[in-house]
DNA sequence: TTGCGCCAAACTGTATACTGTTTGTACGCG
DNA sequence: CGCGTACAAACAGTATACAGTTTGGCGCAA
């Protein structure tokens, strides 16, 4: 099919494949596919004029990531029990306080301010009545911060996981004392940011993370 | 090309993907891939008689988990600069000491018995001829106690780097003075895991860290 | 109506082919 | 002898095809 639409370009580095990928890795992490939908790859590659090839390649790489599994009939979202969650609350204990207290050792200026834009971001639209929108500005205020970890791989390791409990998110998101819990956090670690307090940003981090796994218990 | 040799029994459940990516998997952790090998989809594929397809996949998912890069010739082990090496020494220290503390406590008597016999073993292979034997021990010793990690989240994180400095490791292991901490360490982990001592495996897991890293770093 | 079995469609895994790109090399020009 | 260029081979990405397997539904019988 038409695979050569612009080969002039050369800056055009990305492949289907990569671009898949990246497509609905964020759609995955966005919380735009259901639990109930079924991501088929020759459905998928229909739609995007590709062959099923690439398309099967990025579904098989979020596989093996463990944004998806694969039954037997499309890929599906994996269904996450009590159990696993709670088992990577205690990850994020153990990893999370850490990150934070070395990303107040590393932080710029620039980081910090576009920080403190994110949280006033997060509180603007904490009352708004689209849940969606404050997740989103959530996930700009985590990603922020994260971008301030100088070791990659623990960053890396904390954006895998994170990502994975995307639905988990989602369902501790519902109510307003969650919301108001959640801002709190980030108002907390903002100020061990501009305090440059990385000792503060290890505890808040620490209440931070056993309130949310208290909150996730409440809900079942 | 021939992939039908036996399909009767239902029990062959994996795919030539899967049996090469293990194959692979294996081979790299054991050390067994040197770093200036270049491995090549089509020349694997010939050598087992398969299409290029499956070793394609294989070798797609080892570079998604770290385990190869790809250079437009062929796939290739992974440089890990100082730095990540460092970087992964730190997330050691955040999550091992905890695994074995939890591992204490998990632990039967049966991986009680053969985390025994392992260390039995290795200590006898320490001053061995042949590193790599030593080196193979350890591996089930430490393959082991993480089996004991009730955390499977945990687990699969250390799973995943260990593996990967795999080459690191190989660095270390090459003086006495090393085999000797190694196994020392063991020691303390051991005795931790008898005495059902889970403060002990924490504090002792944190100095064996430690002391790697002390001894990669006199090494460089 | 319920249970059983069969069949067609859906889906996965693998094979093969083709294209574009990169790399190594050898030849020609300076 | 050095340097650039062009050509061939190697290699990655993608397309297409096909076989084997699973699934869901339909018909038939109890």
């Amino acid at each position: 099919m038409q695979t050569d639409v612009n080969k002039k370009i050369p800056a055009r580095k990305l492949s289907h494949r990569d671009r898949i990928y990246q497509d609905y890795l964020t759609r995955i992490q966005r919380g735009e596919v259901a639990p109930e939908d079924r991501l088929v790859d020759t459905t998928i590659a229909a739609s995007l004029g590709v062959s099923r090839m690439p398309v099967r390649d990025a579904m098989m790489r979020l596989v093996h990531e463990g944004y998806l599994t694969t039954s037997s009939r499309g890929f599906k979202l994996p269904v996450w029990d009590k159990k696993s969650v709670l088992e990577v609350f205690e990850l994020r204990r153990l990893l999370e306080p850490r990150a934070a207290g070395l990303a107040v050792q590393n932080a710029t200026p620039e980081i910090l301010d576009a920080l403190t834009d994110a949280f006033a971001n997060a509180e603007n639209t904490m009352a708004s009545d689209d849940i969606r929108h404050f997740y989103r500005a959530c996930e700009v205020f985590r990603n922020l911060w994260l971008s301030a970890v100088p070791n990659t791989q623990l960053r890396q390791m904390i954006d895998r996981y994170l990502s994975q409990i995307q639905a988990v998110r989602m369902v501790t998101m519902g109510d307003a004392e969650s919301h108001a819990l959640i801002v709190a956090g980030q108002r907390q670690l903002l100020a061990a940011f501009h305090a440059k307090d990385s000792l503060k940003a290890f505890d808040c981090m620490t209440r931070y993370v056993y309130d949310g796994e208290a909150k996730y218990l409440e809900r079942v």
